[in-house]
RNA sequence: GCCUUUGUAGCUCAGUUGGUAGAGCAGAGGACUGAAAAUCCUCGUGUCGUUGGUUCGAUUCCGACCGAAGGCA
């Protein structure tokens, strides 16, 4: 048996502290820094997306992030890939891995090694089994699912119209039940010695009220006019998904003031950050780190390093 | 000062021909395997402004008072 690779996990809603944990941290333990975050891959996506700069970065390395062009679609599986390369990579030069990000999916499929088949996606079927739902309604695409594969039918709620595409088009394309997909993607063990840990606030208010000022942040440092750019240059179906450039659509369209689209981008943060609460919080191998019980950030990011050390054994 | 309209869930409002009430939004919880910052599911008790009266029973009808908006002097 292959002995395993050390991984550092730093998870949590956004506007928890992650990036200055991940810092910290890589510079305490002799590490680098691989984001899992689904929006900072883009280029051009820079203030939105909160992406770490330089200054922030003091020097420590920082991988996958800002290397995918806007207009360009991205999955899971190709960020399992490429994280798995990068973490390999980072081992091999002596340094320690620290995964900084807050794509639950991202993580999870990184973390238990999910196995994704090498058939590509047909996203043209897809899109035909959407518009037969839109035709013909939610629950007759889910009839059809139920018929060829049962078991994931019954995971899946009958609006959940895009889950419910992904499995038949799965079916349509390899023959196999997704649900039998899915339990084969879980049968090699993960290459990796975990540690991880979530970061949050006991009060969930301070946690919005640091989301609300990192937005208004961002309008100050010029959100409005990356927005314009992004949109002059037309973006794709994923990284349009990001929170912060469709609500300054919708304001550059005209469709609402800035005043509202403000309003709308906090808003739509804190949902956000509240369904990855949700996400971290089922798996039951994160240690919570909560803002409130240290004096200060500095004191917390100790701490973690020190959690690090003993569970790593470093 | 007078007249009119209005006061119901954190917000915007429905409603009860008198039997103590329900939507949207906000919010909370959950799910999550190739677009995941996405997508989807579940959750609504609140002195029905205050106070008297009528009534078996009032948030609903009547009176007074208080607050809000508009109009007239």
């Amino acid at each position: 048996m292959e002995q395993k690779i050390p991984l550092v996990v730093i998870a949590g809603p956004t506007a928890s502290g992650k990036t200055a944990a991940g810092v910290y941290l890589a510079k305490q333990l002799n590490g680098e820094v691989v984001s899992a975050d689904s929006m900072q891959i883009y280029r051009e996506m820079t203030i939105g997306t909160a992406k770490p700069v330089p200054e922030e970065m003091e020097g420590i390395p920082h991988h996958l992030i800002d290397f995918v062009d806007p207009s360009d679609s991205f999955s899971v599986a190709e960020y399992v890939q490429l994280a798995q390369q990068k973490i390999g990579e980072i081992h091999s030069r002596g340094k320690l891995p620290i995964l900084v990000g807050g794509t639950g999916l991202y993580i999870s499929s990184l973390v238990d090694n999910i196995q994704f088949s090498e058939s590509e996606s047909d996203i043209a079927y897809r899109e035909e089994m959407i518009a037969l739902a839109q035709q013909e309604g939610a629950q007759v695409l889910w009839e059809k699912l139920n018929e060829v594969d049962p078991a994931a039918a019954q995971k899946i709620h009958p609006n959940n119209v895009g889950r419910v595409a992904r499995a038949l088009e799965v079916y349509h394309t390899t023959g196999i039940p997704i649900s039998v997909h899915q339990e084969r993607s879980r049968e090699k063990p993960s290459p990796y010695a975990l540690c991880m840990m979530a970061l949050s606030f006991r009060d969930r208010q301070k946690l919005y009220d640091r989301i609300n000022l990192r937005v208004s942040l961002m309008l100050e440092q010029g959100l409005e006019q990356e927005a314009r750019q992004l949109i002059q240059k037309g973006y794709g179906a994923t990284s349009f998904q990001a929170i912060g450039y469709k609500e300054m659509g919708a304001y550059l369209a005209g469709e609402e003031t800035l005043e509202e689209a403000c309003e709308h981008i906090r808003q739509e943060s804190r949902r956000y950050a509240k369904r990855q609460l949700t996400w971290f919080r089922r798996d039951e191998r994160y240690h919570w780190f909560y803002a409130e019980d240290y004096e200060d950030r500095e004191q917390m990011y100790q701490q973690m390093a020190e959690h690090v050390r003993r569970q790593l054994d470093l």
